[in-house]
DNA sequence: TTTAGGCATTCAGAATGAGTCTT
DNA sequence: AAGACTCATTCTGAATGCCT
């Protein structure tokens, strides 16, 4: 049987896609050869779900007579040995065809059943998107696209991605006033750019400006298209405008138009559909998640002629070269995003077993679900449903208050991932929690010593892999492509490894275990507790203390001790993270700063680094902090505060400083109270503009009376002569600046004295 | 389609209370 | 003298975005 099967090659698997092959479902493997070349695999499948009973025989052979393929079968439910029953089923759908097998028949559970057939055919075969596979099987047809019909396929580590056409593009609407909408509003200009070098701008007649994009995909075939807000805005709106020019957006391949898949995400057939968006809504860094933001974020040089939403329709009459120039440097900044992170996506793809695009916009919970899902099928779990119940919070990491002031000479101690540590250390996992476990946490859940539990062993896995990534590292030359792409994989690894801990805590998780994340939790807190007192014990002092760090004072000569006792007595790793010279705490927990021996500026939690306070605030409190600390001299610092206090007072600021941003977090008929940003809102989508959650909100305060949400307007509606100085003056400067002089014994009067201050600085 | 809890902070709006005016 | 009203202050909860 084996030597009949003829070997197809060995390829890197850019997609997979459940087809329906006269009423069958069949499975396509998008892969591409080294040299680029595109095949689809084709394999049949058949979609299946599990059946657990204490009556199974009975099942089997009802089952059995209604002509059904069922198979018994050993599996685990939570490490618990069952009996089940896998039941195929060849439909698509393998929910509703469940639900009718189902109908009937009492005391049983159902597993697996709401998994989607692609998914389950990737777990089950240990198939990685992303990654490389070994093709048996037939070659059936050799045209544009080699189509092989497989018998077997298998996983091949390792294997790094061969050459792929990439493409990049930026789509311009054109609206008279708001947000453009695909029903009335044409598309002006389409930017296209590829990694091979072409560059091409599409302006003028709609109609043909949609007729040419879809020839250049078609001709250029790319396997991977990137965009920025695509899945969000630009595929719905252009097969919209295709639909109302009597076009199709046929730019998948095999002549295909976009379909969305769920929850937000659009499918192209074969290609890859990179939308930056999504990946920039989780980098928590970016503030405005804009391109622009995005691309600096990278630290790669790349200028723009930004065009704001707001202003595109008078650009566009008056200046429509700007906007040109615009979105072709929108399309070539995609293309540099997409080689700055294209590692890292396929890394992730590759470890969570999701397909590249669709990885981009899974939430973490979901990623850490589907590499969990992966190790489910080795150990034969069966893969539960997400639990029906209300989430009830639980304790989590101690916070020490600090001590406020500025201080000298601070050690700050990390442990390395102490929760995923402390899971393995004392096999924390939902299938060995038990009542007559041998490790008890200090809040009283007890968990089995043997066997090695299911996230213990998920854990190890994951730390080997990185591991054994770093060993290979470090005979690399840190500048070779394989050098890069094993970086982007452990730190992939470590994304996932750092998630698990928070996923058995989450409600929506289909391994949720409160117990699992308490008792990780608890023994968190024993842990430093008791690295508290025993700093102490070596004459240390304990400044300040969050979760799984400590700053200590009084360190020189103990901290060699103190490290070792962690390791040998507590079994745990700890680093030293940092060294402040200088330091500054308030009395609030999780604000400070501090100054490095290198003399470079930490600023944590304070407004400088909060979104949601004005630049001209974040910038008076940054510049406060770096004269403190490099001159460890107050006056100076109060001085450089009055420096901005007087600029307010002389109206001498860009009216781009004032700006005030925040999220809209929810549809604005849920809100309750009534604040700035939802009345700004409000009143942009009143006049057309479209506004969701997750939209950031820019505003300014302007005089007037009244509660503050009647003295906003949207930033580019306000003028100079409108602006509430007093506001940033009060509110928002002062209350930076005198959060750091505050500790240190300044008064808020002392602040405004910023005419006395030159004639004191004469005398 | 929300990995977790801990925390500071601002603002709106209700509650409170003192003081003053009206009946 | 009791109640109505005003105004300032205090308290509470909603909302956001940070930290580990």
């Amino acid at each position: 049987m084996l030597e009949e099967m003829k070997f197809i090659g060995e390829f890197w698997l850019l997609d997979v896609a459940v087809e329906l092959e006269d009423g069958n479902p069949s499975i396509w493997l998008w892969c591409k050869d080294k040299d680029g070349k595109t095949y689809i695999v084709k394999q049949t499948y058949s979609p299946s779900f599990y059946i657990v009973s204490d009556k199974i025989r009975d099942i089997l052979e009802n089952l059995r007579s209604q002509q059904l393929r069922v198979e018994e079968v050993d599996r685990k439910i939570r490490g618990r040995d069952v009996k089940a029953l896998k039941v195929y089923v060849n439909v698509e759908d393998v929910e509703s065809a469940a639900k009718k097998i189902m109908k009937g028949l009492r005391n049983i559970e159902v597993f697996e059943e709401d998994i989607r057939p692609s998914t389950k055919y990737l777990i089950e075969n240990g198939l990685k998107p992303s990654g490389g596979v070994r093709v048996l099987g037939e070659l059936i047809e050799d045209g544009v696209f080699k189509i092989v019909e497989a018998e077997r396929v298998e996983y091949i580590p390792d294997m790094i991605s061969p050459p792929l056409h990439v493409l990049s593009f930026d789509a311009v609407y054109y609206s008279k006033s708001g947000s453009p909408r695909p029903e009335r509003d044409p598309v002006i200009i389409i930017s296209i750019t590829t990694l091979k070098g072409l560059k091409i701008q599409l302006v003028g007649d709609e109609k043909e400006i949609l007729r040419e994009f879809i020839r250049i995909i078609e001709e250029e075939d790319p396997d991977v298209i990137v965009g920025f807000s695509s899945n969000r805005i630009h595929w719905n709106y252009l097969v919209e405008r295709a639909r109302i020019n009597g076009l199709k957006l046929t730019i998948g391949r095999l002549s295909s138009e976009p379909h969305t898949s769920i929850h937000g995400h659009v499918s192209i057939r074969g290609r890859l559909n990179i939308d930056l968006e999504d990946m920039a809504r989780d980098i928590p860094e970016l503030t405005v998640e804009t391109l622009e933001e995005f691309v600096s974020y990278l630290g790669l040089q790349y200028s723009f002629d930004t065009v704001e939403d707001w202003e595109v329709a008078e650009t566009w009459e008056k200046n429509p070269e700007k906007i040109k120039r615009y979105s072709i440097q929108r399309a070539e900044a995609l293309l540099k995003c997409y080689e700055a992170l294209v590692d890292y996506i396929f890394s992730l793809s590759e470890l969570t077993g999701m397909p590249a695009d669709y990885v981009l916009t899974a939430s973490t919970g979901f990623r850490v679900e589907n590499y969990l899902m992966y190790l489910a099928v080795k150990k034969n779990e069966l893969i539960p449903k997400k639990p029906e119940i209300s989430h009830v919070s639980y304790i989590g990491g101690l916070v020490k208050s600090p001590k406020p002031g500025l201080h000298k000479d601070v050690v700050v101690v990390d442990f390395r991932s102490m929760y995923p540590s402390l899971m393995i250390k004392y096999n924390i996992s939902f299938d060995t929690l038990s009542e007559d476990g041998e490790y008890i946490s200090p809040n009283n859940y007890r968990f089995r010593k043997e066997p090695e539990g299911f996230l213990p062993h998920a854990l190890k896995t994951l730390i080997s892999e990185r591991r054994r990534i770093q060993e290979k590292l470090k005979i690399l030359n840190p500048e070779s492509t394989e050098a890069r792409v094993l970086n982007a994989r452990q730190k992939a690894v470590k994304v996932i490894s750092n998630a698990v801990y928070g996923y058995t805590g989450w409600v929506g998780a289909r391994w949720y275990t409160r117990e699992v994340a308490e008792a990780t939790t608890s023994w968190g807190r024993q842990v430093i507790l008791e690295s508290m007192r025993r700093a102490e014990e070596l004459g240390m002092k304990v400044l300040y203390s969050d979760t799984d760090s400590l700053f200590l004072q009084d360190y020189i000569g103990k901290l060699e001790s103190f490290l070792k006792w962690i390791e040998e007595d507590l079994g745990l790793e700890a680093k030293i993270d940092k060294i402040y010279k200088r330091i500054l705490f308030t009395e609030a927990k999780k604000k400070y700063a501090g100054i490095t021996e290198d003399s470079k500026i930490d600023i944590v939690g304070l407004e400088a680094v909060r979104g949601d306070w004005s630049m001209i605030a974040r910038e008076a409190q940054r510049e406060t902090v770096k004269t403190l600390l490099e001159k460890g001299d107050v006056e100076e610092a109060l001085k450089t505060s009055r420096r901005y206090v007087k600029k307010i007072l002389d109206g001498d600021i860009e009216l781009r400083q004032l700006i005030i941003w925040k999220q809209i977090t929810r549809p604005l008929d849920e809100y309750e109270a009534t604040q700035p940003h939802i009345v700004v809102a409000r009143q942009l989508i009143q006049e057309g503009w479209r506004i969701q959650p997750g939209d950031k909100v820019g505003y300014i305060i302007i005089r007037g009376g009244g509660p503050l949400y009647r003295r906003v307007k949207p930033y580019f509606k306000v003028s100079r002569d409108e602006i509430d100085w007093e506001y940033y003056l009060d509110k928002q400067v002062m209350q930076a600046c005198i959060r750091i002089l505050e500790p240190l014994g300044v008064k808020l009067e002392e602040l405004k004295k910023t005419g006395e201050v030159s004639l004191t600085d004469f005398l």
